[in-house]
DNA sequence: ATAGGGTTAG
């Protein structure tokens, strides 16, 4: 027997009640009273009842059960009720359900197949909805009318299919049409065509604001505020008012550009309009105070909305979790789990990245969990991409590239972020493995992400010749002059010491913002080129670019490592005085590194004494590092006590400490810290060197016996040992930090990784040829990504 | 009964 009475579980009971009511009621009214026949209703003043029953369906679950019962009871042959039902399915979120009633009605008419498209584009299935729309004009022999062309002109994803659309519209004769004028305005202005939309827009007979508004966001959807500002004027000028549409699209393009005086002057007229307290413009607010890092206005905004979606938590969890609060992200979403708001994928999306900033590897696992329950996967890439992200940020790598094997769709992006990962996880031969299978899939087209990523990948192995295959490859896309592609090239020409051409790049790159200075400056700085660096900085300074915290990191460690003491002090304070910006832990750790390295230890140590912050292990760090540079033993015991109650995991500076023991010939002291590592579970990092040969890198790391020529390579070092003990060399046995016999700190010196390379250098290059070692663990080296 | 212009995103 067939029940009307749908189950209802859970806590909603309450609001699910009257409805339910009311949909009974209507389900007799429509077995009692309503006559059907084959063509449509019999009884017409009956239609508002129809229009209830269908409005009564809140959930999917309703419109199964009132699709069941007009299935039961023979009206699915009406093909108006059925196409109700493929419209209602739509609207509550449920496309494969409006296909399945679609494909069972035999004799479709134009308002079914219109209602098919329109239901593809309400869920945002554009693909399908071009496919169905030319379904549609090949298999029915219908004609279309003007209800089918603007959702497909909507679906239209690049020009050419809305060119092939135009042409047809124009066919049937339907382009004076106020929608579907106003679509094809909107989609030229879509795609940049700023003079056709401008000429389509000129000729509607009737404007309304619709047609303001299809021109104006669609600036907006590609970009160009500026025009789209340029528009509102003279909308304004011709007597036209704003309302929410235009108000929402204009701030969502002050928000992409960065335009806060246009997005605050808009927000006054809002206000002054009393449009402030409609849903999609607070939503719109939210987010536009959240990309200008305003997170008051932001939460202010949302505290005072007294409606709330979905997207309004989504967007203030996102307004927290992008500006570096990822607790504050976290206790809202408790909030709203609180009030039973079911997350979406975008919430998700937000998660992962927040578990990842708190690096709470088991939350993040179980959001890995929910978004398999849910299958949320084949919703959309974003969601895949956002978990490999996760995985890789929290240094697990491994659960990262499984993710990313089993992710039913792959997009650039996903490539990007494994490559990523695996550089930033140190693994830059897999990152360069996993750039070489993307090239494999023709139709994955490499964009200035995967160039961001690829760049530090073969600069941190030093990969001098591939990274210029890449430069080559930028250039020919015409992103050499991209900010960020631009400074990792800087970066690498750098890094691989080639210093002029890193300077010849950066005279080409647009120089507005902070991030290729820092990098310029920061080259310079670990080069030993510190007076340089202050150079580099004045002429920032004179082509009136605003330093940033990473300008001033840059800075004070050029000064460190060119012994600038005075000159970094002076800047320190700048920064705070005349930047306001508030010293962080690296910071410091400059400062102490600055301090210590010149053998001010005493003033360097009292200075962590007085700092406003707990000292983390790098500041710590830094004190060690200077004892051991000056010999200092007994601070080097003190800062290494302290380091440890911060960070104890950190192999480096046990093998700084121990080095500070070696160094002064306590070999007790380094038999003591080498098996406290050893207790913890710790191994060092080794140290390694490489050349790279005819586009292959060759990684060597002390006494490495691996190599296929390895006989050779130790031969040519042997030779060359003989020519330069003949002209009077002494090895220097103060660098080998073991306790062994003379003969064997020679060989010690003989196998460093260093001089493996270069034998291996001159063995496999002609005569003359430049050769180029890179090393890793270098000091004071960062990252490219922490230019940005 | 179906239609234009609108918010969150790796």
């Amino acid at each position: 027997m067939f029940s009307l009475v749908p189950t209802c579980k859970g806590r909603h009971v309450s609001k699910f009640l009257p409805s339910l009511r009311l949909c009974c009621q209507l389900f007799s009214v429509a077995t009692n009273t309503l006559q059907f026949s084959s063509d449509g209703f019999a009884n017409e003043n009956k239609n508002d009842d129809i229009d209830l029953l269908f409005q009564s369906c809140t959930n999917v679950h309703h419109a199964k059960q009132l699709h069941a019962f007009l299935v039961v009871s023979g009206k699915v042959q009406n093909i108006f009720l059925s196409a109700r039902l493929v419209n209602r399915y739509a609207y509550l979120g449920d496309v494969s359900f409006s296909r399945i009633t679609f494909d069972l009605i035999p004799r479709k008419d134009v308002y079914t197949w219109n209602s098919m498209v329109s239901a593809y584009v309400r869920s945002g299935r554009f693909r399908e909805a071009i496919d169905c729309f030319s379904q549609f004009l090949l298999t029915s022999g219908l004609r279309p009318d003007f209800y089918t062309f603007p959702p497909v002109l909507k679906a239209c994803q690049n020009l050419v299919d809305g060119k092939k659309i135009h042409c047809q519209i124009l066919k049937l004769g339907f382009v004076w049409d106020v929608f579907v004028a106003a679509s094809l305005v909107h989609l030229y202005s879509r795609f940049g065509f700023v003079g056709v939309a401008r000429r389509l827009f000129d000729e509607m007979p009737i404007r309304d604001v619709g047609s303001w508004n299809a021109m104006i966001s669609g600036f907006c959807q590609n970009g160009n505020a500026a025009d789209a500002l340029d528009v509102l004027i003279e909308m304004r000028s011709e007597g036209v008012k704003m309302d929410r549409v235009t108000a929402t699209s204009l701030l969502t393009a002050c928000a992409q550009s960065g335009d806060i005086l246009s997005g605050m002057l808009i927000h006054l007229y809002v206000i002054k309009h009393g449009l402030d307290f409609d849903l999609l413009i607070c939503n719109a607010l939210i987010n536009m105070y959240s990309k200008f890092g305003s997170l008051g206005h932001a939460r202010r905004i949302f505290d005072q909305m007294d409606i709330k979606d979905l997207v309004s938590w989504n967007s203030i969890i996102a307004t927290y979790e992008q500006n570096d609060d990822p607790m504050t992200a976290l206790g809202l979403f408790y909030s709203m789990q609180l009030l039973g708001i079911q997350p979406d994928f975008l919430t998700l999306v937000s998660l992962a990245s927040i578990l990842a900033q708190l690096s709470d590897a088991a939350k993040s696992r179980s959001v890995h969990g929910f978004i398999l329950r849910r299958d949320f996967f084949v919703q959309d890439v974003v969601i895949g991409n956002a978990v490999v992200d996760m995985y890789a940020k929290l240094g697990a790598i491994y659960s990262a590239s499984t993710v990313f094997e089993g992710l039913p769709i792959k997009d650039v992006i996903s490539w990007n972020t494994l490559i990523t990962g695996y550089a930033q996880n140190g693994l830059a031969s897999e990152a360069i493995e996993v750039y070489r299978m993307m090239q494999e899939y023709k139709e994955i087209i490499p964009n200035h992400g995967t160039w961001v990523s690829i760049l530090p990948a073969y600069t941190s192995v030093g990969a001098l010749q591939q990274g210029m295959k890449i430069h080559g490859r930028v250039i020919k896309n015409c992103l050499d002059l991209d900010v960020f592609v631009g400074t990792c090239l800087i970066d690498m020409y750098a890094k691989c010491g080639r210093l002029d051409d890193a300077l010849l790049l950066f005279s080409q790159v647009p120089r507005k913002s902070a991030i290729p200075w820092n990098a310029v400056i920061s080259s310079h700085g670990v080069h030993g080129h510190g007076e340089k660096a202050l150079k580099l900085f004045k002429d920032m300074l004179d082509e009136g670019v605003k330093p940033d915290h990473v300008t001033f990191v840059s800075l004070l460690s050029a000064c460190s490592h060119s012994g600038l003491v005075d000159e970094g002090q002076l800047y320190f304070h700048m920064m705070q005085e005349q930047y306001r910006i508030k010293p962080s832990l690296k910071h410091y750790g400059c400062m102490v590194d600055l301090l210590g390295r010149a053998g001010h230890l005493n003033k360097a140590y009292s200075f962590i004494d007085n700092m406003p912050v707990r000292p983390d292990a790098s500041v710590w760090g830094a004190l060690l590092g200077a004892c051991r540079i000056h010999g200092n033993v007994d601070l080097g015991r003190i800062a290494s006590e302290r380091l440890f109650e911060v960070d104890s995991e950190n192999v480096g500076y046990y093998v700084l400490l121990s080095n500070i023991y070696a160094n002064s010939g306590k070999w007790e002291g380094v038999e003591k810290v080498r098996s406290l590592a050893r207790n913890r579970g710790l191994s060092k990092t080794p140290g390694w060197s490489s050349i790279e040969v005819n586009n292959n890198v060759d990684v060597f790391y002390t006494a490495n016996q691996s190599h296929p020529k390895c006989q050779e390579i130790y031969q040519k070092l042997s030779d060359l040992t003989a020519k330069m003990k003949s002209l009077g060399y002494v090895p220097d046995f103060s660098f080998v930090l073991q306790d062994v016999e003379d003969d064997e700190k020679e060989h010690i010196l003989n196998s460093h990784s260093e001089r493996l390379a270069i034998a291996f250098g001159l063995i496999s290059t002609p005569p003359k040829t430049p050769i180029r070692i890179f090393k890793n663990l270098r000091d004071g080296a960062c990252s490219c990504g922490d230019y940005w």
